[in-house]
DNA sequence: TTTAGGG
DNA sequence: CCCTAAA
């Protein structure tokens, strides 16, 4: 249902939801949480969309084939090499057919050969499904062209008020989809120039148009630069993903569209369909970003499995908590490749997150540390008892099973969908502080655990071994040790401040911790670290776990410009889902919540309706006032229209 | 977890 | 911005 009079009047302008929304009270009990849907979707936000997923696949494939020839030139370098050395006994890894990726490993375990192995398994496994791939966008592209003529019929109805014209005929989309099957489908086993030119040139008109497609107003890391990973992890778990991708464009991606129809008018692109690509894209983020992370931690397994020494061993760590001493490999030219691109990339230019994305970022730990777990024991113990008493410490915590943690700088990791690029794991510049903990994972928690000391126990011996344990002081001055110090663990909420307001930028909301795990933000988590130089085992800083009082969050006032995002959504939404809000305008703000939001719309309707001369702070521009004011009684006057609607009985008309 | 509303 | 009942 269009909600027609306002939009002539150009009021709200926008779909409102098919049904009427009722009062929480009338609507009985919550449906499960759901987003903005598809039948309220701006017909900008479709086109935006399916402009977006066909530049990924174009320049996806793109890569995979450049990456093809380089690595065919490479293996044959490679092979030529070994028979001219007169190893021939080594060169049937090479053979077209029978080139298996582990076989190549075992024998050719240099970092340069594992690469073009792995590249070359990539290449193949690739090929191999090339066929069903068209085969099924064959498919999905006759419900793009479907869907597109509908979303055409919409958006001519529009034309005067949004003013796109030129809307290409969807003839034309379906014979470039054409070629974009027809090309797949044509795939040699060993990629030619004169097929990767011809898969280029099929889509020149698209690529013209990719430069629009560069986010250049992205606010920090809000939004995805995700699908870099899929060609760097691929290198590395080739039999992974065309499947997948054919089944996330035929069942999320419904409505599809060309770019190309809009570019014609690149004025109005800027102003009014690329801000709604720029929402639509958000959602859309996180999807690409969960699919990454999976082939991420198979990267990481995968690397950690083929190293030559040490490694990422978190499997090892529980057998060697002892000193830690690592370092990141910069050696590798790549890997400063990498870096200088990682950098620009997470704040600019797409492109460059697919090339930073090639090469891996190589980490070596060697060993682990741990830095703060303090034993206290009456200074009358035998050194057997220290000894059996930091066993039975370490043994509760690990008892629990463990889990890695990531630093950067102090701060915490815990989004574990970022990208290393994302996160600035890539930036050489900052490695010195990158630190991993070991925490004793929450999920597990350690069994009671009895102290059976054996040596002579005073009553005020009873150490209680959890994890919460600090223990302050090690078999020092016994006079000032008073045995029945026993450090009580923290109050759950005590470290609550530690996560959300020391880790606006790198904390995630998707990844909620629960208190436990919040508990081993403080310095009672093992923390080993990773670093260049020695001295920099001190980088981490150990919080101070005194600071038991739980503090306000810290003040940020709404800039005008978010007051605006507010408002825009609120307009849209409505005032009772304030978590779709969130989600619309502030999904990559993590210090908004929606109370937050809800909040700020309640200030803001006060404000409005205040004389100008009792607000405070930055003066908020009155047409956005206006628009609260209008917005407000719109939607009020929508909910009690509802209500009504609800409970007949108990309003007689 | 999300909404709604008082503080 | 906090707190919390209610859904």
């Amino acid at each position: 249902m269009v909600f027609q009079k306002k939009l002539d009047v150009g009021f709200i302008g926008c779909q409102i939801p098919t049904m009427p929304r009722f009062p929480r009270s009338a609507r009985g009990k919550r449906s499960p949480p759901k987003k903005v849907e598809n039948n309220q979707m701006h017909p900008f936000d479709l086109l935006a969309t399916v402009a977006g997923e066909l530049l990924e696949k174009r320049e996806s494939s793109c890569s995979l084939y450049e990456t093809a020839e380089r690595t065919k030139n490479h293996v044959n370098t490679i092979k030529q090499k070994h028979l001219d050395n007169g190893s021939p006994s080594k060169s049937d890894v090479f053979d077209q057919g029978s080139c298996d990726e582990g076989s190549f490993v075992a024998r050719f375990v240099s970092h340069e050969e594992r690469r073009a192995a792995s590249a070359l398994a990539l290449v193949k496994s690739d090929v191999s499904e090339k066929d069903g791939f068209a085969r099924k966008s064959a498919q999905s592209i006759g419900t793009l062209k479907c869907e597109l003529q509908k979303l055409k019929a919409t958006v001519s109805l529009k034309n005067d008020r949004i003013g796109i014209h030129n809307l290409e005929d969807p003839m034309i989309l379906d014979s470039k989809a054409i070629a974009l099957v027809s090309s797949d489908s044509s795939v040699e086993l060993t990629p030619s120039v004169d097929y990767h030119s011809a898969y280029s040139s099929s889509f020149q008109s698209v690529k013209d148009g990719a430069e629009l497609v560069v986010d250049k107003d992205d606010d920090e890391n809000s939004s995805g630069r995700t699908h870099n990973c899929a060609l760097y992890s691929k290198a590395f778990k080739p039999h992974c993903t065309v499947e997948r991708r054919v089944r996330k464009m035929t069942t999320s991606n419904y409505w599809k569209a060309d770019r190309e129809a809009m570019i014609n008018d690149g004025e109005r692109w800027n102003r009014e369909i690329k801000p709604a690509l720029h929402s639509r894209k958000l959602s859309y983020t996180r999807q690409r970003t969960q699919r990454c992370s999976f082939k991420r931690k198979k990267l990481l397994e995968r690397f950690s499995s083929s190293a030559s020494n040490g490694g990422f061993c978190s499997q090892d760590v529980p057998d060697s908590l002892v000193k830690c001493d690592t370092k990141f490999d910069s050696s590798d030219p790549q890997a400063h490749l990498n870096d200088a691109q990682g950098r620009s990339c997470s704040t600019t230019d797409q492109r460059l997150s697919y090339e930073s994305a090639d090469h891996p970022v190589k980490l070596s730990i060697k060993s682990f540390r741990v830095p703060e777990l303090f034993i206290e024991i009456p200074a009358n113990a035998t050194v057997g008892s220290l000894k059996r008493t930091v066993m039975e410490a370490v043994t509760a915590v690990l008892s629990g099973g463990l889990r890695v943690g990531v630093l950067l700088q102090g701060k915490k990791i815990r989004d574990d969908n970022k990208t290393l690029v994302q996160a600035g794991i890539s930036n050489t510049d900052k490695l010195d502080n990158l630190g991993f903990t070991l925490e004793p994972n929450p999920n597990r928690a350690p069994p009671p655990h009895k102290s059976n000391s054996r040596e002579p126990e005073s009553p005020n011996n009873r150490l209680q071994f959890t994890p919460f344990m600090v223990i302050r002081r090690i078999l020092s001055h016994a006079d000032q040790a008073t045995p029945d110090t026993i450090t009580q663990p923290p109050p759950p909420n005590t470290t609550a401040n530690c996560t959300d307001s020391d880790h606006d930028s790198v904390h995630s909301h998707a990844n909620p911790s629960s208190s436990v795990d919040q508990m081993y933000d403080n310095s009672k988590a093992l923390v080993p670290i990773l670093a260049v130089k020695s001295d920099a085992l001190s980088v981490i800083p150990l919080r101070n776990s005194r600071r038991s009082e739980m503090v306000r969050r810290i003040r940020r006032p709404f800039s005008v410009s978010e007051v605006e995002a507010l408002v825009q959504a609120v307009e849209k939404l409505g005032t009772g889902r304030w978590r779709d809000v969130k989600l619309r305008a502030f999904d990559s703000v993590k210090h908004r919540t929606y109370v937050d939001l809800k909040d700020k719309w309640k200030t803001l309707v006060h404000t409005a309706r205040i004389s100008p001369q009792q607000r405070r702070g930055e003066p908020v521009p009155q047409d956005l006032l206006d628009r609260v004011l209008s917005a407000h009684a719109y939607w009020c006057q929508q909910q009690a229209k509802s209500t009504r609607l609800a409970e007949p009985y108990l309003l007689p008309a």
